[in-house]
RNA sequence: GCGCGAGUAGCUCAGCUGGAUAGAGCGUCGGCCUCCGGAGCCGAAGGUCGUGGGUUCGAAUCCCGCCUCGCGCACCA
């Protein structure tokens, strides 16, 4: 038992001996002020009403019924409108760093997910440009999600959705026609230079496959654009592979791994497609208008019904939603009763959609299937001005721009370090020009100080236990502050991660990498007398093991120098 | 017009699911290097938590109205 549960146990078993009702759980909190102590409790404003007495004299009576040395209470007071705050026995506080150092890179784990199998879903990005800063958000945060629910006991799958199929695909193959042909682009067209770039290579491709030169193999495409269908899937196919390809590689140098890459196009080509419309046909929720097939999206929630397949007019393709509910079918069927969605804010109107696609379908998925983690959108200045983003004017700032110019950990820390609802301004010079006092070199650099004294010290971190240490010596206000935030880590990472809040992790980093700084300048390790050496090189070693657990989350380096 | 999200220090943002005198980084001003790394530390100034009501012992947090900003409201994805 830590000393918080110890705690907890003790002043619920003081608030039945005073009369509290059955079931009673007391509240245990970090008061704001440190002066107030370790931990408080509201029990007695809680308690007051049910009790018909006044909160003071309710927590006078809670703290004499209190057991101290059972709770590991040095000190108990009444404060405020009833309040009690506690101030914890030093040495029963400080011994709790004891299990930190024995679970090591285990330490904070959780097992909430009790090994049960969740899909995360993110970046899925469409095949029609580079990856921008957009989906840089969205890649630094799902990866930190998966890697959050992993520490939490799940069975994570990173999955990467490819909207390789519709329309957005052929308005790429028909930019890429242009940009070999010389052809002037229509304003719905992708204007990006890496069009060109696609073209150049394209061509370069074909005319070795041709026997000609590639003057000759412009010439090739220019006659025969119209009437060759295989020369037009020859031209979206090889812009889909170059654009991937393109894509994979700013994800490898954000250091973002997929375990699955699902392709629209499979849906379509397996038959899920369309077995899903005739299953949504089959439950009655459909019906037809304008020579359109709709599902009554409206009998779950949705402000209007959706078109389904479009009229013949139309072109009578299924619209994008279908192969969108039918892919979501197949993540429940392949086992994943749970299943997280992180996309921008900008598509939120397909949740509704999705969701009522697969309740139409009755076959057991549950209403909030999947969940969804929408972050806002991301503005990015440069020279003082906002950089709009758009992929069809070829305005860009990608992925690999930032990670290229201000370095991977520092790019994952700035996308992490705000919730996703806030929109985030994303200032390129500003991350360029803090480069040296930016947060995350703050909160590496306090690992790389923890290092460093076992580095000097010649002493290897794993040879500290924690056994035969005297607690009672790490008693400083510092040390103090600094043993609560680790011990603090477990339950702030569960709580991130039932939240889908990687952010949390980011803030709890640079206010335990300001305890570092600030024990460390004022208290010293290495030749200090034996006991209080060993005592604080255990404080040392487990907040280094806390700082590179966490760290390790957000997937940014814990750096032994730098 | 409707839906979702956001309005908190000069700027960028936290605020742990309703608690005490609302915090951090950056910026500004003033201090600290015989040291296990000064890429650090200490101090100061800076607030009507968009606004008006409501709920209760207690509201930045929950409810309602209003005001700004962003995103979405296709037989595009």
């Amino acid at each position: 038992m830590n000393a918080e549960e110890r705690l907890r146990a003790e002043v619920t078993r003081a608030a039945l001996a005073i009369g509290a009702p059955e079931g009673f759980e007391p509240v245990l909190e970090r008061p704001r002020e440190h002066a107030h102590g370790d931990w408080a409790t509201t029990a007695a404003l809680v308690l007051a009403k049910a009790l018909r007495r006044k909160p003071a004299d309710i927590s006078r009576d809670l703290v004499a019924a209190l057991d101290a040395t059972a709770a590991g209470v040095a000190e108990s007071a009444v404060a405020g409108p009833g309040f009690i705050n506690f101030r914890l026995d030093a040495a029963r506080l400080a011994a709790g760093l004891h299990g930190v150092l024995a679970q090591g890179r285990a330490f904070g784990r959780g097992n909430t997910g009790a090994g049960r199998a969740v899909n995360v879903e993110f970046v899925s990005a469409n095949p029609t440009g580079p990856l921008h800063v957009g989906h840089g958000r969205q890649a630094a945060l799902g990866d930190a999600i998966s890697a959050l629910l992993a520490h939490s006991g799940w069975k994570v799958t990173r999955e990467f959705y490819y909207n390789d199929g519709g329309g957005q695909i052929e308005r790429l193959r028909d930019s890429v026609h242009a940009r070999i042909v010389g052809a002037p682009l229509a304003d719905d067209q992708y204007h990006g230079e890496y069009v060109k770039d696609v073209a150049s290579a394209f061509v370069t491709d074909l005319a070795p496959r041709l026997g000609v030169s590639e003057a000759e193999a412009v010439e090739h495409v220019r006659r025969r654009w119209r009437d060759d269908a295989g020369l037009r899937d020859d031209v979206r196919r090889f812009a889909v592979a170059y654009l991937r390809a393109e894509q994979d590689a700013d994800l490898k140098a954000f250091g973002v791994a997929f375990d699955v890459y699902y392709l629209e196009s499979s849906l379509y080509s397996d038959g899920k497609v369309a077995s899903t419309i005739e299953a949504l046909k089959a439950t009655g929720h459909t019906f037809e208008l304008d020579g359109a097939t709709w599902l009554r999206t409206t009998d779950f929630g949705d402000d209007k019904d959706r078109v389904m397949v479009r009229s013949a007019g139309k072109g009578g393709e299924p619209t994008y939603f279908v192969p969108d509910v039918a892919y979501h079918v197949t993540k429940w069927e392949r086992g994943f009763t749970r299943a997280v969605d992180v996309q921008g804010a900008d598509h939120h109107s397909t949740v509704t959609r999705v969701r009522a696609g697969l309740q139409a379908l009755g076959i057991g998925i549950p209403q909030g299937y999947p969940e969804y983690v929408l972050h806002q959108m991301v503005t990015v200045v440069r020279g003082g001005e906002e950089v709009k983003i758009s992929k069809r004017a070829g305005s860009y700032v990608t992925v690999r721009d930032l990670v290229d110019e201000v370095g991977r950990d520092a790019v994952r820390y700035f996308f992490l370090m705000r919730k996703g609802e806030s929109q985030l301004v994303f200032d390129v010079d500003l991350a360029r020009s803090q480069s040296e006092e930016n947060p995350v070199y703050y909160i590496q650099m306090a690992h790389a100080r923890l290092s460093g004294i076992f580095r000097v010290g010649g002493i290897s971190a794993e040879s500290v236990t924690g056994e035969s240490v005297d607690w009672g010596q790490l008693g400083a206000p510092e040390e103090r502050e600094l043993v609560k935030a680790i011990l603090d880590w477990p339950s702030l990472a569960a709580g991130a991660a039932e939240a889908l809040e990687p952010h949390r992790v980011a803030g709890w980093l640079l206010d335990t990498a300001r305890l570092v700084h600030l024990w460390y300048h004022k208290h010293h390790v290495l030749g200090e007398p034996e006991p209080v050496m060993r005592a604080r090189l255990a404080l040392a070693s487990a907040a280094r093991i806390t700082l590179a657990n966490a760290l390790g989350l957000l997937g940014i380096a814990a750096p032994e120098r730098m």
